[in-house]
DNA sequence: TTGATTGCAAACAATTTGCAATACT
DNA sequence: AGTATTGCAAATTGTTTGCAATCAA
């Protein structure tokens, strides 16, 4: 139903590699325009549906994705740093008991996929 | 330096009634096209650029803006459910706790400015 | 009066679609 | 063989810009 492919094979590479988000213009650029643009597009969306991209606006309006390594504990996080944009995987139970809290002191159903908490990491300014 | 005007008063008068995240062209609809769709772009953007206003990608891929009501506590943060879309504003200290923990457990200054847990309310799923 | 704001039309940029050629299994 | 994928060019969409007219202070 689905076929593996050169360019897919290519622009997942490049993806897995960064530690911070990116453009689509820059994953044509980094594989010198060797996949065409429509194809990146077409392939990170399905990623982003599949949930294993994450999708947002910058401060500078431009959409940037980013990619959530895969991960098979349960209660898992990210911290994501707003200066240098670097994504950092943590597992952690406070993520599970602020999700306690939250159902029962605030009759909310917290969602627990690809939970992005920004900030800043300790080099960019979280000084420690 | 900055003017009062007419459409700045309908625009926000709008938006602040709004209970869930909206769509540009629903507020132009919204005022009969009283207002030019440009002024409307250029208000949002400031209002978002205050941080008065929360801009994402929606799951339908359009982009979606939030209304955030003003706070006078610093640790506040909002629960948005997922199906309806509706914002609650939600006063607790769990969040400066969660802050604390992430800080002096994994090296990262949360920012705590427009936090936005998302998730299912208790009318829309998260059965209690 | 001075400077900010508005809103149209035009420009722009990012993303999507149609479709014929190509690649995968 | 049969179906999914690719990638170009064209179409589309959302957003921004230029600018003259208008409005707020």
């Amino acid at each position: 139903m689905t076929y593996n492919t050169k360019q897919k094979d290519m622009i997942l590479d490049i993806i897995k590699k960064k530690k911070s988000s990116f453009l689509i213009k820059e994953i044509y650029d980094e594989m010198n325009e060797e996949v065409g643009l429509t194809t990146i597009y077409r392939f990170i969306d399905k990623l982003v549906n599949d949930g294993r991209i994450s999708k947002m606006i910058g401060e500078d309006n431009l959409t940037y994705y980013q990619y959530l390594e895969e991960c098979d504990h349960k209660n898992h996080f990210y911290l994501r740093c707003d200066v240098c944009g670097r994504l950092e995987h943590v597992d952690c139970d406070c993520i599970e008991e602020l999700k306690k809290h939250i159902f029962n002191h605030h009759k909310f159903s917290m969602g627990m996929e690809n939970i992005i908490i920004n900030g800043l990491c300790n080099k960019c300014g979280g000084r420690l």
